[in-house]
DNA sequence: ATGACTGCAAACCTTTTGCATAGCG
DNA sequence: CGCTATGCAAAAGGTTTGCAGTCAT
């Protein structure tokens, strides 16, 4: 599993230590629906590391950010979320503002653009955000019924460069 | 000052009432720098309005954001920063993570490239964020005299349709 | 052994809310 | 007048931190 071993490399190279925690909650990090809220992970584990706490998981989850491993989120609702960025491709996302549908998607085109407007301005890109608010089309057929968007995020991964 | 006019459309509308606070805090908020902090927002008032209080600056800031005046966005650091956006027209933030300067650009190509993503999932947009997150050419120069980013954060307008 | 890691609870910090008062319509 | 807005202070809510004990190296 190539994600503990650049965990392992980051550590031995910061003096730090791998701990069961440290391990737990890397595979179930990997496990875990995309999107992840600190929160959420920490519920996932209660049932079989229920010692670990709340704390250390946001502890672990920067740990992870600072070894390249994961990418902190603000999707606007008020919680961080952590996403798995090791051997990930990069996307984008459209995110539904009803039923909080997240949907991942991939445009080159949108890319090189990026690239584009960043050497216009002299400017070194290291990351970037995209995302598109909206209703997908189940909310917007829907809509007259006007449900309370209290379902779990999904994830559904999707691929399309045109 | 349509600005007002708008407010005032909304305020009417809703049984609100136009106050001395709301009027400030309006006038305030157009003059400020793009991209303002609630905080900042009330310090700059303290001189003129010194009675204003900040619970007073995050209503009224939320009140502008439901009347279409301002938009609110969150670029990382914690502190929602709340920019005008009414007549004015859409764009997107190049932002550097060293000296914090935000670059507002704007380019059509890839608003229509993500109607096309959009349209490909049945995906009904709002509105969208992109923000691109790396260094400005000033701080790519100076990059290894390493200057700690205390600056204030500046906007610079900045149109690019290419 | 040494120094990092953990759980717990307290602290933090930005934003929101409750309440009594002030003020618009 | 009735009902909204305000200021203040307290609450909220997610995240971080201090501390004493535990554990990896």
């Amino acid at each position: 599993m190539k994600e503990e071993a650049l965990l392992q490399e980051h550590i031995a190279k910061h003096h730090l230590k791998v701990t069961k925690e440290r391990s737990a909650i890397l595979r179930a990090f990997i496990e875990a629906e995309r999107h992840v809220t600190a929160e959420e992970l920490y519920r996932m584990m209660r049932e079989k590391h229920a010692s670990i706490g709340l704390a250390t998981i946001y502890r672990t989850l920067n740990l992870f950010c600072e070894c390249g491993l994961a990418e902190q989120r603000q999707f606007g609702d008020g919680h961080a979320r952590y996403e798995l960025t090791y051997n990930v491709n990069h996307h984008d996302h459209l995110v539904c503002t009803q039923c909080k549908k997240i949907i991942e998607f991939e445009n080159m085109d949108i890319e090189k653009l990026q690239e584009k407007v960043a050497k216009a301005h002299r400017f070194t890109i290291y990351s970037h955000k995209l995302e598109l608010y909206g209703l997908c089309s189940d909310c917007a057929k829907s809509n007259s019924s006007l449900r309370k968007g209290k379902d779990e995020l999904h994830a559904v991964r999707s691929s399309r460069s045109e």
